[in-house]
DNA sequence: CCTTGACTTGGAGTCGACTCCAGGTGATAC
DNA sequence: GTATCACCTGGAGTCGACTCCAAGTCAAGG
């Protein structure tokens, strides 16, 4: 699969595929004769990994940190949970956050409502 | 209240709070004799507000524009309402995405788990 | 054979959101 | 009265994360 494809499946533009290849976000794809990218499952796994993470809004740099144990084999596995626990502890905390401000905006928005419920109650006496 | 105690409630730097005020995402704080900002309790609402949702990732931009219309008074509820609304939506659209997110590194997080188990388990006959 | 079009690279540019800095002012402490 | 300190301003710098670009290569179609 060229990157074309892969872009389009996953939403993700080919310089983004291309940068996170360069920056060690994902592992090197392999190419064909010509010089060209050609990702198999392995490597859309791990675009798919990257693009969950990333939406979620993990540091590149974390990320690339992650990557590269798991390059290094078992030996890393600890070293690796710790650094999942830490970002999942991390997400918990952002969207406790966004709950809130999920409570506020719903808040407000009732208010608006029904000061333009009011308004449009003071409306009826005068008729348009 | 002077900036730098604001800055310490809400966590918020002094360059910040002023770098808000000149964009105008917090409206013009008073001063005092000598112009230096003397924070009122309106004022430290408005950095409340901006602050937990910028915490939430809601952009500076719309909030600019949101700010505005608080502004021009009461004919803008509905304008308002409509900004809050779709906010409200990426919002949530957001916290799911992370939800997701959540899940696989709970999911990751419980692999290493049992794959740093299953290791110490083969430790047991070598014995350290 | 030449054009077209998708791919390649390395490097530069952009964007959002701060963050820092130089140079200046005014109130208070010694 | 001068040193210190927190404040002020406008502008420049930084950072993370892309995004764009010029210049080049290659395969396939007309």
């Amino acid at each position: 699969m060229k990157i074309a494809e892969v872009s389009e499946r996953y939403g993700i533009s080919s310089d983004t595929l291309r940068y996170y290849e360069r920056i060690g976000l994902i592992q090197p794809v392999n190419r064909n004769g010509s010089g060209i990218r050609d990702y198999v499952e392995v490597d859309m796994r791990r675009v798919e990994f990257i693009k969950c993470m990333r939406s979620a809004g993990l540091p590149i740099e974390v990320l690339i940190e992650y990557v590269g144990l798991v390059q290094q084999g078992d030996r890393t596995i600890e070293a690796r949970k710790e650094i999942l626990k830490e970002q999942r502890e991390l997400l918990a905390a952002r969207m406790k956050e966004m709950q809130i401000t999920l409570g506020i905006l719903d808040h407000k928005i009732g208010v608006y409502e029904s000061a333009v419920l009011k308004k449009e109650q003071e409306m009826i006496p005068g008729e348009d």
